[in-house]
DNA sequence: ATGAAAGCGCTAACAG
DNA sequence: CTGTTAGCGCTTTCAT
């Protein structure tokens, strides 16, 4: 493995000269730089970016704490879009990703802040993590630049980027409202979800501005999963067979509600109306196809990284950016009848 | 932050001593041990895994390069499956995943030997590489230890993992010819992928064991996407009416000859008979729901991560890793009555 | 059982 | 324009 030093002494001058040359320093001849280069070249040398990262403290390497990259969720492809923005983001400005082992299905021994130093990363991005979590706190209190996404917290190095979510839900319900529903039900994701207060926040206020008094038990929660999700509507519609439209926090619960409608024997969108949220890959394909809000989650991703980095370059403050949405009807709401 | 020295001159000892304890070295008094413990939890001590990798010269880190982390290819979860499986794998045995900027807008300047020695990492993984990819050779021929993905490569530092495309290939034609089709077309992804070789092998074998002769034309190429599935369907079935059955090597593109057909008029099963490959998830959503064999792609990431991890530990030797497949009938194929 | 010293590959004053 | 020197934080002989 060729270094530095190898250069040096093929080339007869000094590591420093090498080291200058390399890094595009104006203060070295063209002649010395010129053969410096045609020796790293031919010598065919890579620099160490570890040593490089000991001495100058940094590393050009972002660190990843995703919770959805296994199995089970490949199925909204939530997790993977984020990714994708990211790593779009960071290839154009020349950051490396390191993902870290946060969902290990052994106990998780090392807290955020430890994963970042030891691996001396530059900053972080964190997706997907509940309000709970213990580690969260210390994510706030260390001074390790990061940017949450859909968690809304900001400090002097901790930056943030979201959807609006309550003005997407406010979108859902009021298109249910406009089609002539006024028993609307929601089946949100659970309660230490951000986005699920938001969302709620959504649709109560949708509600309320139409005069519509909203009943709690009308609001029940399916874990963001679709099997919960059908379980749930399957309940709540025995219960109150009055309901004539869900807003469902996410799309893959709204789609087990389409099951369980099915099952109770009750056709989507003539005798009941579901709209969904995220606009899932699948949204199009159900049966009937899902009429939902659109995030670009993508740019959430792309957003996230983008910020982080120019925090980390010092361009940019800390600061949280809210992506729009938009309602997207298919086919799963209609004119209520009753 | 704090460093061994710190603790080192905390405790009233030598950094060496405080190295040893950390590492559970055994020629430390108990009595020290125990000290510097406390001290490193007390002062919030995180190693420099920098600092380590550079003296150690290896990084419990492996290098991951994806050429499908991008907007475009969200809509198989394939690329996210192979991650989920490294990730999961990755974790169990401790090691950290760094991903590669290959897939971005701007030129690559770096070859992949280079990326992996920058970061130092122990060995790669890489998926999604084309036959002709100009950096292939390099891989080989460089002494970084890697495992390929659907790809066949075999050195004395890499190793390959993939499903037995060959024989998947055949579940899904003899499928179809138990079904009493004998005018199987088939719609190829590129001739730049193993894999499309192998399903077409697959493909020609089938036929041949049953005496079908087959037909040049019948096969064409849709890139692995689905809007050129669709189009090499039509003109497909246009110019030949009397294909009744068309194998396609990915899902993306079945969906895609499902659309076509219905563009034609020709139903699906009743009129053509269509069987995919990789049971994405769309696969069970689609209309009518594809027949299609199913390959474990989770497992894929994972074995590939194990066996390099192996590699790189001493415990394995590069191997070939072959997993199998499973033909599952859905509702897009039925009997031929022509 | 512990410490002194060297060195991994690189950058950064500082001096000339 | 170039070299000398020091040092990033850690591990590892080699002594003691």
């Amino acid at each position: 493995m060729t270094t530095i030093k190898d250069i040096a002494k093929a080339a007869g001058v000094s590591v420093t000269t090498v080291s200058r040359a390399l890094n595009g320093y104006s203060d070295v001849s063209e002649k010395t730089r010129l053969k410096i280069m045609n020796l790293a070249k031919e010598l065919n040398y890579s620099p160490n970016t570890l040593a490089r990262g000991l001495v100058m403290n940094k590393s050009k390497t972002i660190g990843l704490l995703v919770s959805g990259l296994n199995r089970e969720s490949a199925k909204d492809q939530i997790t993977f879009s984020v990714l994708s923005g990211i790593n779009e983001c960071a290839s154009e400005l020349d950051y490396d990703l390191v993902l870290f082992n946060t969902n290990s299905t052994k106990q998780r021994e090392k807290t955020y802040t430890q994963l970042c130093r030891e691996r001396r990363v530059d900053g972080a991005i964190i997706q997907g993590i509940k309000t709970d979590d213990p580690y969260l706190q210390e994510v706030v209190n260390s001074d390790i630049p990061c940017v949450l996404i859909d968690y809304p917290i900001q400090s002097e190095n901790v930056g943030h980027v979201t959807t609006d979510n309550k003005l997407g839900a406010k979108k859902a319900v009021n298109h249910l409202i406009e089609l002539g529903h006024r028993n609307i039900a929601m089946v949100n994701g659970h309660s230490k979800a951000f986005v699920s207060n938001m969302r709620f926040e959504g649709y109560r206020e949708a509600l309320q501005e139409a005069g519509i008094s909203y009943k709690k038990e009308w609001i029940v929660n399916g874990r963001f999963e679709e099997e919960a999700g059908k379980l749930q509507a399957i309940k709540l519609l025995e219960k109150y067979p009055e309901i004539t439209a869900i807003f469902s926090a996410s799309d893959l619960m709204a789609l087990g509600i389409l099951e369980g409608a099915k099952e109770l024997g009750r056709k989507v969108p003539e005798d009941l109306s579901v709209v969904g949220y995220d606009d899932i890959l699948l949204a199009g394909y159900s049966n009937p196809p899902l009429t939902t809000i659109s995030q670009n989650i993508f740019q959430l991703g792309y957003q996230a990284a983008n910020l982080l980095i120019k925090m980390l370059e010092g361009t940019l403050e800390p600061h949280v950016i809210t992506l729009g949405t938009k309602l997207v009807v298919r086919e799963s709401t209609a004119k209520n009848h009753k």
